[in-house]
DNA sequence: GTCTATATTGTGATAGAC
DNA sequence: GTCTATCACAATATAGAC
């Protein structure tokens, strides 16, 4: 069984909007990609902006869905922070145009991110009192939790949106080296965050 | 004396450009920033491109000789990374807007900032040898210079990228909440990063 | 140099045949 | 459901008066 004409299209409109954003998207280029004619997007979804919210939400939906998923795990503290990490960059990897295509849409329009985000919540308590709890045993240094999720997730991100910069920066435009750079990552990321917890 | 048309359309410009990116910006909107008309802007800048061309370059090369600036200095190791990161919140602070705006741009145009950066070359080397030698002295953990600069930045970065997502997050929404979160994010850091080179 | 008015073009959206 | 042809409008860009 073959994909549905609707189907094609949110492919073809994710694929697009993720690499141009809301504004430069243009739905003739959606129907190219998706092998139809204009008139069947709008057939299909109202409008474009229709289109791009669906595609949008969705998108994120996922992403942020991925690392609720990460940060709840009921496991032991180290496991958890090693897991999340690796975890995330999983995530990155396979979809590594993501990250900026939401910095894109959050610049464009943070409203819109701030109504969806309200709707979902982010689980850190449990992450939160396990942090305490390893603190007030001497296992770790006292940190504030939200500090060393942003911290993480930082280091994880940063490579992706910057891919260019790096690209040209670091690895005088060598792809390769670019892609070595990230296979280290989630090692280097790892004990940074390690190492910077443990009481001297 | 007072400031020049140019000048006023430039500034205008900027602002405009940072806060939508080139395809979301409107020159009527520049035009009313600046206090003229549409035309005007053509007359001094021949196209949108043009003028959007100038002042991205403009401001990315601000903020790329901020950096280099700060990874140059012949200070002593640890000063330097105490350095880098307070003078990289330091123009974080007083330009929140631009971290999104270049992603914005690197992610729609990968190529300009590809052949930007060419022309410049950001020099790690001194800062590199420096890790070595603090490394071959037992001085601090052995740790890729790449892998170090990589993650200092986007500690300081990413909370400005993705504000309105910490916002709804982390913080509920308050402004106030969020702000202090920054305050902190020095401090934070830097204690991050030395606590994850020392030698345990 | 600065303005108003207008030309030109690109693009989202619709009408209507099949 | 899918297409071609067309509309309607918004936005860049220019002409030309002052």
């Amino acid at each position: 069984m073959s994909i549905s004409t609707e189907g094609l299209i949110l492919e073809a409109a994710r694929k697009v909007f993720a690499r141009k954003g809301l504004e430069a998207a243009r739905m003739q280029e959606i129907a190219d990609e998706a092998g139809i004619n204009k008139a069947l997007l709008h057939y299909y979804f109202r409008s474009k902006e229709k289109l791009f919210e669906l595609v949008f939400r969705e998108v994120l939906g996922k992403f942020i869905g991925g690392m609720k998923g990460l940060l709840n795990e009921d496991i032991p503290f180290f496991s958890k922070i090693e897991g999340f990490i690796d975890g995330y960059l999983d995530i990155l990897f396979q979809n590594p145009y993501l990250p900026g295509f939401i910095v894109m849409e959050i610049h464009r329009n943070p409203a819109e991110i701030v109504s969806f985000m309200e709707s979902r919540d982010i689980p850190i308590k449990l992450f939160e009192s396990q942090i305490t709890e390893e603190a007030a045993r001497g296992n770790i240094r006292a940190v504030d939790p939200r500090h060393l999720v942003v911290n993480m997730i930082g280091m994880c991100v940063f490579p992706f949106i910057a891919k260019p910069i790096l690209n040209a920066v670091l690895f005088g435009g060598s792809q390769e080296a670019y892609r070595r750079f990230l296979d280290e990552r989630k090692e280097t990321i790892k004990a940074t965050i390690i190492e910077s917890l443990k009481i001297k």
